[in-house]
DNA sequence: GATGAAACCAAGCAAGCGCTAGTGTTAATA
DNA sequence: TATTAACACTAGCGCTTGCTTGGTTTCATC
């Protein structure tokens, strides 16, 4: 435990605490849970934490985070083109929703437990994001790839990626990958 | 209160409890809250309901309930046309969602905290309302109107549709029915 | 080897939780 | 008028919750 500094071990300390929240929902994971979890006593774990809010603040700060920078990255290196554009950031979504699975379900099912002040820091990073999604869409109107309202069309399909988190097996046959061509072939009526 | 039978009363009961549920969650609804919002004491609300699980999966079987008449008769409504129908179901659904609201995300979002045997029995209705979904999408592939897997497009289309509740306004601008038009226009190829 | 900060622990408090027990109260029936 | 069943109330039990307190251990540094 002395090899690293205090942000490592918090961050290992927050992901495990997603698993909780994950597995339990926030409101039902109890601090000796996570205690448990992170494998000191309850007492032990304010000292990390100033309050059960905070350790849920630092779970969905660390998944946009991480999904924000991947999103970027994916963008950087695809090509120019709308179209990949598009299955770059549809895939990049399932990627991360899918790796960092724990992080992501809190941040979209239990943000309304995050205190007015956590909510307003941690809407920027989410609104960054979207303003992401709502770009490419946005290239892809122009380009005649799809049609419709650039914000009507973003939320559908935010929604339905973010609905696979119900239902998707990512252990099934069909990779995560494959699941973001699909949606893309659906609402691109040329082939 | 004489006027009413004991199902009428209960199912005001079960309104009230849903709309606290969608307020507050279900872990954070206390019985002493639910029977404030229902005008007695906590005592009393036991004579109604064996605990508080039963009240949860009253709301929900009622809220899927009225969720799978209503798309039924929208289907019996419906001219025999893929497209129509296909429309019909996504107004419906969205109807329901927003004139049914409370009991609708409750049956969304706290779905995990029913018991085992309470979901068994749910699991039933609900499946009969998504294989309405995967019947009528798999007439509008028949009728090629749209293209992909049946599974795989009913569940992102549901997925559009459910997520709504997080970013719908019914009191904006745009009329359910136009949001439903919007998303059906969008997954339609040919216009 | 002494020092000081970071990390941890045992113990427990005050508040709130779901739920129960026992007791009226009311209004329709016999 | 007596009976009964439905409904509501008061009071509180046993337990869990988030968090605090006051003290101990660990360990890199001097």
């Amino acid at each position: 435990m002395n090899v690293m500094n205090a942000s490592t071990r918090r961050k290992e300390l927050t992901r495990q605490a997603a698993q909780l929240f994950v597995q339990e929902g926030f409101d039902r994971t109890t601090v000796r849970m996570l205690a448990h979890e992170m494998g000191i006593k309850s007492g032990s774990l304010f000292h990390h934490f100033k309050d059960k809010q905070e350790i849920l603040a630092a779970v969905i700060e660390e998944g946009t985070h991480n999904a924000l920078a991947i999103a970027r990255r994916a963008l950087e290196e695809s090509s120019p083109c709308p179209e990949a554009r598009l299955r770059a950031m549809a895939r990049a979504h399932l990627d991360t929703l899918f790796t960092d699975r724990n992080a992501h379900v809190v941040a979209l099912f239990e943000w309304r437990r995050l205190d007015d002040s956590a909510k307003a820091h941690l809407g920027h990073l989410r609104d960054a994001y979207e303003a992401l999604w709502v770009q490419v869409i946005d290239e892809a109107l122009t380009a005649g790839l799809i049609h419709g309202d650039r914000f009507l069309v973003s939320r559908f399909v935010l929604g339905a990626l973010n609905w696979t988190v119900r239902w998707y097996d990512p252990s099934g046959p069909r990779t995560s990958d494959e699941l973001a061509d699909e949606l893309i072939a659906m609402i691109m009526p040329a082939r």
